[in-house]
RNA sequence: GGAGAGGUGGCAGAGUGGUCGAAUGUACCUGACUCGAAAUCAGGCGUACUGAAAGGUACCGUGGGUUCGAAUCCCACCCUCUCCGCCA
């Protein structure tokens, strides 16, 4: 959420900046509200006040055992006027919310202006990419090749989008997010945490993802009590970690890594990505996330994003950092990039990381705070990103390893994790 | 799932219709005392909106209701704790 006092300062620049996210946001009906929303609050508070202090004197007199009957009546008067004041007031307030939390975050001063992902702006390469003198497979037949990749099982027992892995494959899979967890929690300094994989309204509201994207959401009903949600990311339990808390500021930066299942609809991505484990309706994830000092934000923002890109080198398969424009950054951020791994079968990059700084954005929905120098609670800044998806870097193992016999080899940062094992072929 | 108790300021804990945004304790900040500290004493000490300021308004789990007036009464919901049952 933008700080209400900014759109009332500044509506144009505000505007201005919103415009280059693209889509127009009409402000018109916003500056209606809070016209008609000065005026009638002050003249709701001024009624409140009168009704206070005649209703201190009504006690006041029955205290003394005097007649208050005159004050009733007048205070009588006040009744109708004041209790439509309140109910219009609180329409307006109610209006007036549901405009300004619907709008995006403002895009940070550095982030290059654009349409699209088009106009993403490439920052760095890293890695060399793989030359093969053989036919290159993509990861469904080398999967299916290793009898380690199922997805006509998995759409039995559940439908489309799902995946069932097998053997040394899965085992594999499994030993990626061990690392990653293992790396960031020794080398980068995050706290490990365990968190819930269902998360209640308030949560994703908190970050984001609601009240625009509920159709990206898995729902879990429960009868007459308020839905569950399945998380779509670890993002959203750990971020609010820290809802309507104020922390100590001595206790920042808090850094937190959390490997969790992530459930997205994908509404809307149909006939995109069928094929293969790109885009599942269920996949896992490694998550690190910072809640940080507003002067702290944009250097870990940097850091956060090194440590994402330090698992794509620790691995050896090559990458690229992009900065998203104005116009393909997601609602709630203020500066992302992504980080893309190249996968040979389709001959290009595909993200398999996005670090994005929030600014106060999401902060400000939580009511995230902590105590600043002056011993004043203050909005605190929150950070994110991929570090890394696990069910992309497996895809990018299997393509960037993948040798002529149709066998895999075991990059050597994760070889501890498979038992020492350095090839995953058919037999195995 | 059944029965009971309870949700008040950083924490503890009073307050069951009226000068209550809220006693008291504790923590914290400032000052005095001290060479310094402890102890003691004095003062300060929630959040948000609004206003140049004085001040005003709202907030006692959440949402409704009753009333001139609600932390206090009524209704619904959420959460916590205790006991019983069940369970990985």
């Amino acid at each position: 959420m933008l700080d209400i006092q900014l759109l009332r300062t500044q509506p144009e620049e505000v505007v201005q900046r919103l415009a280059t996210r693209g889509g127009d946001i009409d402000f018109a009906p916003f500056h209606a509200l809070e016209a008609e929303r000065k005026t009638l609050q002050q003249r709701t508070q001024d009624l409140q006040a009168q009704r206070n202090s005649l209703s201190k004197q009504i006690g006041m007199l029955k205290g003394k055992g005097e007649d208050a009957s005159a004050v009733m009546a007048e205070v009588g008067q006040l009744g109708d006027e004041l209790k439509a004041s309140e109910a219009r007031l609180s329409v307006l307030l109610e209006d007036i919310n549901r405009f300004t939390s619907a709008l995006p975050n403002l895009p940070g001063a550095d982030v290059p202006v654009g349409a699209d992902e088009n106009d993403n702006v490439e920052i760095k390469r890293w890695g060399t990419m793989p030359s093969f003198d053989f036919e290159v497979k993509d990861h469904v037949d080398i999967g299916a090749g290793l009898n380690g990749m199922d997805f006509e099982t998995a759409t039995k027992l559940t439908g489309s989008r799902f995946v069932i892995l097998q053997g040394p494959v899965a085992r594999l899979h499994r030993a990626l997010a061990q690392f990653m967890l293992d790396t960031h929690t020794a080398e980068h300094g995050y706290t490990e945490l365990y968190a819930p994989y269902m998360v209640n309204s308030a949560s994703l509201y908190g970050t984001g993802q609601l009240p625009k994207f509920a159709e990206d959401l898995f729902q879990i009903p429960r009868g007459e009590s308020e839905p569950y949600y399945l998380i779509p990311t670890a993002e959203v339990p750990v971020t609010n970690f820290v809802r309507d808390t104020i922390t100590p500021a001595e206790q920042l930066p808090l850094k937190w890594v959390c490997h969790t299942p992530c459930f997205r609809s994908e509404a809307g991505s149909g006939g995109r990505d069928t094929r293969g484990m790109i885009r599942q309706h269920q996949f896992d994830k490694v998550e690190l996330v910072q809640i940080v000092t507003p002067e702290a934000a944009a250097e870990a923002h940097e850091a956060l994003t090194r440590h994402a890109e330090t698992m794509l080198e620790k691995l050896g398969l090559p990458y690229r950092r992009i900065v998203l424009c104005t116009g393909d950054m997601g609602f709630s951020a203020e500066k992302t990039y992504d980080l893309e791994v190249w996968l040979p079968a389709q001959n290009t990059y595909r993200e398999i990381s996005s670090c994005s700084s929030f600014g106060s954005f999401q902060a400000r929905r939580m009511q995230a705070r902590f105590r600043n120098a002056q011993g004043k609670p203050e909005l605190a800044h929150t950070l994110n990103g991929s570090g890394l998806a696990v069910g992309r870097t497996l895809v990018a193992i299997l393509e960037n390893y993948q040798q002529a016999d149709g066998s895999v080899r075991v990059p050597e940062a994760l070889q501890s994790y498979m038992g020492g094992l350095k090839v995953i072929s058919a037999q195995a």
